[in-house]
DNA sequence: TTAACGATTGAGCACTTGTTCACATGTTGA
DNA sequence: TCAACATGTGAACAAGTGCTCAATCGTTAA
């Protein structure tokens, strides 16, 4: 008998066990919202959702903000926008970058209570 | 004259970026910011905090909910320990872990309504 | 059409990370 | 004291990630 059968027989609360299996395999989209909160958990990526939520800003204008190569910046970008955290508008040859959406500063402030701060 | 040079002198709203920059450098804890969130990103970690949001629960249990090893799931609350995204008592042998703050569902909820559910 | 330029993208790489394995720790009951 | 066992931890490795570099795209103005 090895260690993990006699854990499952002897230590597992079975009951709570098969209902927070259940649940969790409601949960449609854990993998979409941990994708989302990875997104946030890269500096650079939390500082141009923070830049942002000052209003609207070109590649350019963030890559001087943060210290970056537009390049970095452009390939963070790509992935702010595929979870649709940032929209973009084009304006002749600049794009210029916003927040989609305003469930994402009330993420960062209930974050930022837990911090402390 | 570089690329970024030229961009510096002719594509930056000055101003703006002067504002933002002096926002963000403000911001002292962005690092554990990110870090809270990284935390939250991983799919593991996110589903050891939706199991114990239904309650606490032991190491085993986890192991057994998440379909992996107890070493696994231990390292794994380590990190989250140290975070204090939870807290854990200890009966006996067994330690039962439990989410450290409120705030954390708070944040969870907010993120599920971007994901939009 | 052409040059200039902001933005985007793919390849490559150094670095980070999540898991497993083996072992250590600490508590319980005999 | 000793065996059993839930948990914790260090090393190691495969997989993932963020940056740079070089090339390309798309728009503007001459």
């Amino acid at each position: 008998m090895t260690p993990s059968e006699t854990c499952e027989v002897f230590c597992v609360n079975a009951p709570k066990v098969k209902a927070v299996t259940q649940e969790l395999s409601a949960q449609k989209n854990i993998i979409d919202l941990a994708e989302t909160f990875k997104l946030l958990g890269d500096p650079t990526r939390l500082k141009i959702i923070l830049a942002l939520r000052m209003g609207e800003l070109c590649v350019c204008d963030l890559a001087t903000t943060l210290g970056l190569s537009r390049s970095a910046i452009s390939h963070q970008l790509r992935l702010l926008r595929n979870l649709r955290l940032v929209k973009f508008r084009r304006e002749g040859k600049i794009s210029f970058y916003s927040l989609d959406d305003s469930h994402i500063a009330a993420i960062i402030d209930s974050a930022m209570e837990h911090i402390g701060e």
